[in-house]
DNA sequence: AATCCGGTTCTTTTT
DNA sequence: GAACCGGATT
């Protein structure tokens, strides 16, 4: 049916009125948001307000649908609509609003008709939190804002069954599976050399990523010795996995995409469910991530992927670039809108990320600018040692506190782990207060696991794996060998561990070990009964004290135990929280949340500290000052990446992405040598630091350099038979006389001004290693500790 | 069962 | 240089 003028006339009213509400974005975000049709491919450089584009792409769809597109007028609509519609565009009166919003309203999607899928637990928080904001909680809870794994478990949770596993499944995480896995290649008696855990593993891992099941892999892989073993390792994991009714992370994708593709009913269910289908860091997904959104988006085909692939930096961790590289070809009639405008760094920083990515061939180009014209210069600043590049970074943090930033303003990011504790005794000399942003620190520790493992056995008593591990702990006399002997028991009569266990009495071949073992078998009964009348605090408390667990730390009542005890306690709290907040609270439900997440959930904390962090776990995040450290070849590019050009190009990203994190001042700082695994390396600067245009510098190196070559001539004349070494041992002397020449004594009670932490006074001075740890009580700043040595560079006696 | 020793290994790690 | 693991030792 052709459009009549009065369609036209309304259409044209209504996308008035549309653009209007999204007035704030820039041409291309808008572009964006109303292209809510067919494949649609975001390229959202770093800072360019892609989450913003998400967001309001979803409220969009949800507020006016099809309004933006549709040539005809809203269905309904009469003239006296189009008359109030046009003066609403004229004079947008509050009062009018809601009307003029509705009559705009063609097919607007439901809010369960929309998915919109991250990569962390993070972005799918912030996408709800603004959500709600913008449509309300109710329509905002429900949509599915999720990760990639909490979207599948919610799929699996409800349909597993069918493929033959029991709905209360354990998940594994990394720890668990190379358990798993380590048993499995020494009950094959495979050479363990050969086979290392962490390379099976990461074998399983990439067949899984791509689809590859068991059978498959043993086909595929037989003729050779090597993968012909791990084939028997995967066939045989997949065995076991299924023994335990557990999944790993990698299943929880794989087993959702083999759930959809053999049962065409359920994926027709959501496939007509999910009208929009949205993915967030496209960049990063793997092979079954994309067969997993094609899946979920074959019902309507609208599907728009935001990514950039110049921050694609976890192939190792399976992605696959070629994801977002080829979207356009394996999506017919997408559509591709590039978001180079950036609202995050000056300039100089986006000049300098530019000029670095460029070197790349393997992308889809982008040049990012901004408003924000100027901009100070990078500081490019090379030290002698690890020390001094650290002493450097925490001066430079100590003068701009002075100057009334924040220790929060600063982030220090490194390409390695091992870089961070130069910079952290940097710190504790200087005493700035730091955290480590790191991963799943508090879930890594023994008595946590430990609880874990008796909830995950309440919930899944299959779980084979988490009951040896709470079997004897605490000690209650049951040994090894009469696991082992239980075990045979389980697979003789085809049963569990957790069967034989709980009728230890029944077996005769257990001897002496049955007693305990049904008594602790009793106790899982009685706690698992419990499940049914008590919440899941009361839950936790009980298995605390019939367990016995509380009761063996609280008798040991050691520094260690009493920690272990805190740390229990502190796990009490997420449980409390968790009721707290959750709809429906529950055993699975609280379990599946803490097995996917991690310690950098955590809300952003409130206090005011320097963050450090690796690189990759700082993607996402800015900060006004950054300092990347350890800019030196074999570091950053590592010497791993020499051999291919696809993973120096990753390297590459990887530096791509460290620069673009920070918003005001980039800092990028190496050091000639370095101690490193126990032998001191010398190093060159980076080749990465070539590739940022000369201009944008201010460095140090050319000046080092003349200096270098100044010695170099001063020795050539007066000791012709120098070594390298002598010359480090002048750099150094140069640098320490800079720095101890003028440093006073200090005595207790003297009196001192300290750039950043104001006045204080000294309340004692203990000597240590030719250097002096003052202890000082600040007016403003409270008590530090500061090693003189360092500390006088920003204090004097007054 | 706990503790010591010695050998080995040492990117990055959203879930 | 440090951390982690496995085997041997008490």
């Amino acid at each position: 049916m052709k459009p009549t003028k009065f369609d036209i006339k309304f259409a044209s009213v209504r996308k008035a009125v549309i653009e209007q509400v999204f007035s704030r974005m820039n041409d291309r975000q808008r572009e964006a948001v109303f292209q809510t049709e067919g494949p649609l491919l975001v390229l959202a450089g770093a800072g360019s307000g892609k989450t913003t584009v998400l967001i309001h792409r979803i409220i969009n769809i949800l507020r006016f649908g099809h309004g933006y597109d549709s040539p005809y007028a809203t269905p309904g609509a009469t003239m006296e609509d189009l008359a109030f519609l046009a003066d609403y565009t004229a004079d947008p009166k509050p009062e009018n609003q809601a009307r003029a919003m509705e009559l705009c309203a063609v097919s607007p999607a439901k809010p369960w008709e929309v998915v919109a899928i991250t990569f962390t637990n993070k972005a799918a928080r912030e996408l709800q939190d603004r959500l709600t904001r913008a449509v309300g909680e109710a329509d905002a809870s429900a949509i599915w804002a999720y990760t990639f794994h909490t979207c599948c478990l919610r799929i699996l949770r409800r349909d597993i069954e069918r493929l033959g596993y029991n709905r209360t499944f354990t998940i594994y995480d990394e720890d668990d599976k190379k358990r798993v896995i380590t048993d499995l290649i020494r009950r094959l008696k495979l050479d363990e050399k050969i086979f290392d855990a962490r390379k099976v593993m990461g074998e399983i891992s990439r067949a899984k990523d791509n689809l590859i099941t068991p059978r498959t892999f043993a086909l595929e892989q037989r003729s050779e010795f090597y993968m012909g073993r791990i084939a028997d390792l995967y066939t045989l994991y997949e065995k076991e996995m299924r023994e335990n009714n557990a999944l790993d992370f990698d299943d929880i994708i794989m087993k959702t995409v083999q759930l959809l593709q053999d049962n065409p009913d359920i994926l027709e269910h959501y496939q007509r469910k999910f009208r929009y289908v949205l993915v967030d860091e496209y960049q990063d997904t793997n092979h079954a991530q994309y067969v997993l959104t094609s899946l979920l988006a074959g019902g309507y085909q609208n599907i728009c992927v935001v990514g950039d692939d110049d921050q694609s930096i976890y192939k190792f961790r399976g992605a696959t670039i070629t994801n977002i590289l080829e979207f356009e070809k394996q999506f017919k009639n997408a559509r591709t809108i590039r978001l180079e405008q950036n609202y995050r760094s000056t300039n100089t920083i986006l000049d300098a990320a530019n000029g670095l990515i460029r070197n790349n061939v393997n992308r889809k180009g982008k040049e990012l600018w901004t408003k924000q014209e100027g901009g100070s210069k990078i500081k490019l600043h090379r030290s002698d040692t690890q020390e001094s590049e650290a002493q450097y970074i925490a001066a430079r943090i100590l003068e701009g506190v002075a100057k009334g930033c924040k220790w929060s303003d600063f982030a220090i990011l490194y390409r390695n782990n091992v870089l961070s504790n130069a910079v952290e005794s940097a710190f504790r000399r200087n005493s700035i207060p730091y955290r480590i942003y790191k991963g799943r620190d508090f879930f890594s520790r023994a008595e946590i696991r430990d609880m874990f493992a008796y909830l995950w056995v309440i919930e899944n008593p299959s779980d084979t794996l988490r009951l040896k591990r709470i079997i004897n702990v605490p000690a209650r006399k049951i040994g090894a060998r009469s696991v082992e002997i239980a075990e045979e028991l389980a697979a003789q009569h085809n049963t569990m561990l957790y069967d034989i266990v709980s009728h230890a009495d029944a077996y005769s071949e257990l001897g002496r070990g049955a007693a305990a073992m049904k008594r602790f078998g009793d106790m899982m009964q009685e706690l698992r009964d419990m499940q049914q009348t008590a919440s899941l605090s009361e839950l936790y408390d009980a298995m605390l004290d019939l367990s016995g667990y509380q009761e063996a730390l609280e008798n040991k009542n050691d520094m260690e135990s009493r920690s272990r005890l805190e740390n229990i306690m502190e796990l009490k709290s997420n449980i409390v929280e968790y009721e707290n907040k959750a709809e429906d609270p529950s055993l699975a439900g609280f379990l599946e949340e803490m097995a996917l997440y991690t310690d950098a959930d955590q809300d952003e904390e409130e206090d005011d500290t320097v963050l450090m962090m690796t690189m990759h776990s700082a993607k996402g995040l800015e900060f006004p000052t950054v300092f990347l450290c350890g800019m030196e070849d074999g570091l950053f590019p590592s010497f791993r990446a020499d051999e291919s050009d696809e993973d120096l190009e990753e390297e590459r990203r990887l530096c791509y992405v460290a620069i673009t994190r920070a918003k005001q001042q980039l800092y990028l700082t190496c050091a000639e040598r370095r101690l490193m695994y126990g032998q001191t390396r010398y190093a060159r600067p980076s080749r990465f630091l070539q590739e940022i245009p000369a201009e944008l510098l201010d460095s140090n190196l050319t000046e080092r350099a003349r200096q270098a070559e100044a010695e170099q001539a001063q020795k050539k004349a007066y000791r012709p038979r120098s070594t390298v070494n002598q010359s480090y041992r002048s750099a150094s002397a140069l640098q320490s006389s800079m720095t101890t020449s003028s440093v006073p004594t200090f005595a207790c009670g003297d009196r001192v001004m300290h750039k950043a932490f104001g006045e204080g006074m000294i309340t004692s001075v203990k000597p240590m290693g030719g250097d002096q740890l003052l202890e000082i009580a600040f007016t403003a700043k409270g008590t530090k500790r500061l090693m003189a040595k360092s500390a006088s560079q920003f204090m004097h006696k007054i």
